[in-house]
RNA sequence: UGGGGGGUCGCCAAGUGGUAAGGCAGCGGGUUUUGAUCCCGCCAUUCGAGGGUUCGAAUCCUUCCCCCCCAACCA
């Protein structure tokens, strides 16, 4: 018997650049990527795809990724945000070679400046806020020159340093990069390199009072680093040629390592059913539409966690979506495949019935109950077995039975037979309604004969229900999630109308469950399968006694879809 | 009316001149004490459209169409 040869799997492009990189020895077999998040919000599942490539791609190729805040712009960052970051991206799964921030290299960037400045490819410009746009022109009309685009080095130098010394009102003037007005990129048009705020930054504190663009700081921050692979999204694709002009301008070598960093861009993810622009994600924080950011119905790596994700299915779905360069509006059942694979292979087994109903077997005595053994995972027998308590009175799921059985229904229906999951075939004879004709309770009888689950004459028993002895269950908060947006895509509203409409009014729905006893020492982060309804992750809210689960994502149901055919 | 990207199955995505991988979803069937899992099978005569080159084109040339990004002292 041959092994047939594993299949070559195609690299995407950015593998092939580094592969092309390394075979040609162009950073003498160095790979070096960078995260670069903004210390201004949480992250959310499109950054782990980016984490997710930086890392993975570092990881194949024998490299090394840092993790840079790119804390440029005091007004908008807070530390709050650091450390949440720097969780998110170790929960992945991933270590970083250094940790850095662009503030670290504030006086670099500055001297770096100085040197443009007397080179001539830089000067400090007095145009007001409006006046730069104005001169800045369109797309369709060319831009002018600033008239104080010809200062002389020494007068730059000077207005820079008094600039940076804060002689100067705020926004009163800027540090330009001398480019191309004309050109028909915009980013081209004498782009601000350095502004003056009186802020207060996160790390530096007050120390400066002008701070770098991202333009400007972020190429330069790479090539400090010897990043040898800048990657980052589509958007920034024009702003390519100006991030190697930066690097370029050092003629004489004198500030970075040769070769100069290259910027790669890829296509971002995007989910259905979700929205993932920050402001929007705030919004919905905000507006108390979701409870936080680690809200689980986020899609924040926070809410995935909490919701009981794990950090291998973040990846396998990274990993799942590729990488490449068109728009790209990846599936959200994609992700639910990823977590439920994982989970069907790990997480032990339990049996809660969310909305109960009860079942009493008229044929068994109080004292009749007895305890039947179950393994905590089917096909992991190192994992052990669990003893459940069964008596003569328990609970099933409501949606187990149905007073008039439709085609192809097995299971419970008055007078048919089902199994209860390890314990017994049991029969329902006699249904028990409240004034208002619901169903309240079922009484049938169970066959001796079929403790652990099989009659011993061989007949067929089709249908097996989850149950809980009433006397042992336990209470459990139970929180099911659905869909934030009803819509695949929430922006896709009708005209005059704001993506708010799409919002899925019951996107949560907080039950009181019954839970098998053994969940009792359940903690936070244990994740189980509830037998036949899905897979479940005790919530931070969760206490001893006080239990709470956040259903991390139904079973695939194929009785919902018969069902919905009719 | 400028510049930069991109268009291969409902959603991702391989393919780089030799006759359309794979995953998700969907559909059919088998196994099953979870209607789960697992297993098997089906699912693009066609690659945004039209012309052309070639024995042969998703791949080359050409014209056209559509989508995304760019006019923050944001990143």
């Amino acid at each position: 018997m041959t092994i047939p040869a594993p299949e070559p799997k195609s690299l995407h492009f950015i593998e092939e650049i580094m592969e092309g990189d390394l075979a040609s020895q162009k950073h003498a077999g160095r790979i070096m990527t960078r995260f670069p998040p903004e210390p201004n919000g949480y992250l959310h599942i499109g950054h782990a795809k980016s984490i997710c490539i930086n890392f993975g791609l570092a990881q194949k190729y024998g490299g090394r990724t840092n993790l840079r805040f790119d804390d440029t712009n005091p007004v908008k960052e807070d530390v709050e945000y650091v450390d949440s970051i720097r969780e998110d991206v170790k929960w992945l799964g991933f270590d970083w070679a250094g940790e850095y921030y662009a503030s670290d290299y504030f006086q670099f960037l500055y001297d770096y400046a100085e040197y443009l400045i007397a080179q001539g490819k830089a000067y400090v410009c007095d145009l007001s806020d409006e006046q730069i746009k104005e001169y800045r022109g369109n797309f369709y009309t060319p831009g002018k020159n600033s008239p104080f685009r010809d200062r002389s080095p020494e007068e730059n130098l000077d207005l820079f340093r008094r600039m940076k010394a804060g002689e100067f009102a705020d926004g009163s003037r800027t540090l330009r990069a001398k480019i191309d007005m004309q050109s028909p990129n915009m980013n081209l048009r004498d782009p601000l390199m350095y502004r003056i705020r009186r802020a207060h930054h996160h790390r530096t504190g007050d120390a400066w009072l002008i701070y770098p663009m991202y333009d400007y700081a972020h190429g330069v921050s790479d090539a400090i680093e010897t990043i040898t692979h800048s990657i980052c999204t589509l958007e920034f694709e024009d702003h390519r040629p100006l991030y190697d002009w930066f690097l370029e301008q050092d003629v004489e070598g004198k500030f970075f390592q040769r070769p100069l960093p290259r910027q790669i861009e890829f296509a971002r993810l995007n989910l259905t059913h979700t929205v993932m622009s920050k402001r929007r994600l705030l919004q919905l924080v905000q507006e108390g539409q979701v409870r936080g950011w680690d809200d689980p119905r986020m899609p924040t790596i926070c809410g995935l966690r909490r919701r009981g994700y794990t950090p291998e299915a973040v990846r396998a779905f990274a990993e799942h979506v590729g990488v490449a360069k068109r728009d790209m509006v990846a599936d959200v059942e994609l992700l639910e495949h990823c977590i439920r694979t994982d989970l069907e292979q790990h997480a032990p087994r339990a049996m809660a019935v969310l909305r109960p109903l009860k079942v009493v077997i008229t044929n068994m005595a109080d004292h009749e109950g007895f305890e039947v053994e179950l393994p905590r995972h089917p096909e992991l027998p190192e994992l052990g077995s669990r003893r459940l308590p069964f008596a003569n009175e328990l609970w099933i799921d409501q949606d187990d039975f149905r007073e008039e059985a439709p085609k192809k229904w097995f299971r419970l229906a008055p007078g048919a037979e089902v199994r209860l999951r390890g314990a017994a075939l049991i029969t329902c004879r006699e249904i028990v309604k409240d004034g208002n004709g619901n169903v309240v309770e079922l009484r049938c009888t169970w066959d001796p004969a079929s403790k652990g689950g099989d009659a011993p004459d061989g007949r067929k028993v089709k249908g097996t229900l989850h149950w809980v002895s009433a006397r042992h269950a336990l209470d459990a908060e139970v929180r099911l999630y659905e869909q934030l947006f009803l819509q695949a895509d929430p922006m896709d509203v009708p005209e005059g109308q704001d993506w708010h409409q799409g919002i899925n009014p019951t996107s949560l729905e907080i039950l009181t469950a019954k839970v098998e006893p053994g969940l009792a020492t359940a903690v936070p982060g244990d994740r189980f399968q509830f037998e036949r309804t899905g897979y479940f992750a005790v919530d931070l809210d969760s206490r001893p006694g006080a239990l709470v689960f956040n259903r991390t994502v139904g079973l695939k149901d194929s009785w919902a879809k018969i069902e919905a055919k009719g």
